[in-house]
DNA sequence: TATATTTGCTTAAACGTTTAAGCAAAAGTA
DNA sequence: TACTTTTGCTTAAACGTTTAAGCAAATATA
């Protein structure tokens, strides 16, 4: 007794003796057609189930009303906290998103763009992947004419609008902080330099050193992939050092809790012997024994203003393309691994 | 110099002159166009860097080549690496999924469904939110004639697909592993009894305990939300007994580890005092010290399976309906928290 | 050689919507 | 009264693709 066949804008007409072209004016409110005749044809759109077909408007008015996110992974706080921020402000412009993961590899990020591209989007927000370390493949989005907005990885020269917190400023404060509990030899385990942002994190990491007339000590600052394994590995890396450091400032959380695992289990007291402090502000960093120190990236802010640039484009598409960063200030919250008192 | 206009199926045929669908059927390397056009096409097609418009297609063919994914959040290891799974199945398929989060909220998944109807999916695989009661909202995807998959949250006795693991034998497990390891007094903290994975733990761990001749003491079974905080509040609730549990089996690991956090804050030894099993195999478990044993879901099947369950019912849309449930055996990982030795 | 089949294309309609253009009737203006 | 404007619709084309139907030429079959 199903209804198969989907209600149309025809058979909404058709029961009403008036054109499809009123039907669809109708329904959009359009100032020529009479509240008589909108209100008929709501009411039979109601009765008979009318749901618009999307790819219909969407072919004719050229645009889908949908918008591509591209995350490194989504099971991270901060990323599914940006996503579910920028859905919000977008879903209230009618927008719908779609998701996909690049699981920090180049390739499948080049998939996803072409998948997010074939499908249509009015536009893409996207956050770089690792190994990523051009913008090359992204100039497809940008020949497409579609906005382009990128996000905390991807901080660019290009006229490429990015949203990211302060990088520099906020290396700065950590070291600062470290200083101030009484660290001497503060180590750097950090990202990748060819990722602006962790490139930012080592340079405000050197200068604070430096400011601060401590020891830049080429032991104490290394590059890392930033998962929990590398974590550990260069924990470990440090404490084979003859001269050990009395603080580590690990460039992301996930690599911090491998750091921490492996202090852990070497006895290493956690701040005395060794502070430690991490960046991203993962949930996980308050559970873990003792809490970890981290930055917190206000990925809440940073969702809302990815998509509202994205709406901003939109409306105004015509303005010349020009080089928008929004840069926002992170915040430091210490906790015990970092609280010498 | 930016090509601005796109390059249609139209234009490729006007260069070679010949009509569009023959270029069309070239695209697709039908049999009836010969060899040389097909090369032709292609090479004009590559050239004038043609990109299908697939919201034409779509309309034209009637699908979309879409699914929706609803899950209550991302941010959970279990449900992102399901997503993952899902995606790779389908990527393969050529289909591409748009990702959408619920919050819990029985609102929200409502407002997904439409979205996702709105954006004429061809199938939806979801997982219900904590709030979500009845199925009945899900009735507008069945009424709409294409596939509903539900996978973890969403076993049912309708004619809807799932796919799921043994929760009833779960608790067996967990409860025959605390018993074995000398616990006697053994207390549940599960989910809300109207969802039917939680339900079906509790009724295993009551069976289980009946089996062992323990003891079924109502002030040990407590139902929760299953978020941290909660699992905080019920493990004081339990802490705060005359008679204490020496095991607790919490039915979800965030709750677990607020638990956790609050016997490490009681100083109460785990194990010995009171061992700990949780359920989701969270990689935070692993983390955390002491480690929690927890059951592992296959999630990696899981959303094979809800994928491959998609494609078959996409491939066979004549065949009825019936009900197809694919029940996973889990797997207890056992760790630090409940290992007595 | 006459007929049947296959090959390689074309034509035209269709998917469901939106929208520019147009037109008659109603209402407003002088 | 005669004109202009507004109202309320209709007509028809368009978005870019796919596909059923058809047709002429080439090839196969008897």
């Amino acid at each position: 007794m199903r209804n198969k066949k989907k209600t149309t804008i025809k058979d909404i007409a058709s029961v009403l003796n008036i054109s499809p072209a009123a039907v669809s004016k109708a329904l959009h409110d359009d100032s020529r057609i009479s509240t008589k005749t909108k209100e008929a044809v709501k009411k039979v759109a109601k009765e008979l189930n009318y749901q618009p077909n999307h790819l219909a408007s969407a072919l004719r008015k050229g645009k889908s009303n949908l918008v591509g996110v591209i995350v490194p992974r989504t099971n991270s706080h901060f990323f599914s906290s940006v996503i579910q921020n920028i859905e919000e402000v977008l879903n209230k412009e009618g927008y719908n998103i779609i998701i996909t993961q690049s699981n920090e590899s180049y390739k499948k990020e080049c998939s996803n763009i072409d998948t997010l591209l074939f499908t249509q989007v009015d536009g893409i927000i996207a956050s770089m992947a690792n190994e990523t370390i051009s913008l090359d493949y992204y100039e497809k989005i940008k020949s497409k004419g579609i906005p382009l907005i990128l996000f905390d990885r991807g901080e660019n020269d290009l006229n490429v609008d990015y949203v990211g917190i302060n990088d520099y400023d906020s290396s700065h404060m950590i070291v600062e902080h470290l200083v101030q509990q009484g660290c001497k030899r503060i180590a750097h385990i950090g990202g990748y330099r060819h990722t602006r942002i962790f490139n930012n994190r080592i340079n405000g990491y050197i200068d604070a050193i430096k400011k601060h007339d401590l020891s830049l000590d080429e032991s104490l600052l290394i590059e890392s992939s930033l998962t929990i394994e590398d974590g550990r590995d260069k924990m470990m890396q440090l404490l084979n050092l003859k001269n050990r450091p009395d603080a580590v400032y690990v460039a992301g959380d996930y690599a911090a809790l491998g750091a921490l695992q492996v202090l852990n289990e070497n006895n290493i007291n956690i701040p005395k012997d060794m502070a430690l402090v991490g960046f991203g502000n993962e949930p996980f960093t308050s559970m873990v024994t003792p809490t970890i120190s981290s930055i917190h990236q206000h990925s809440t802010e940073m969702g809302k203003l990815a998509a509202l640039t994205f709406l901003e484009r939109v409306k105004d598409p015509k303005t010349k393309q020009t080089l928008n960063k929004i840069i926002l200030d992170a915040e430091l919250i210490v906790r015990d691994s970092s609280n010498l008192k």
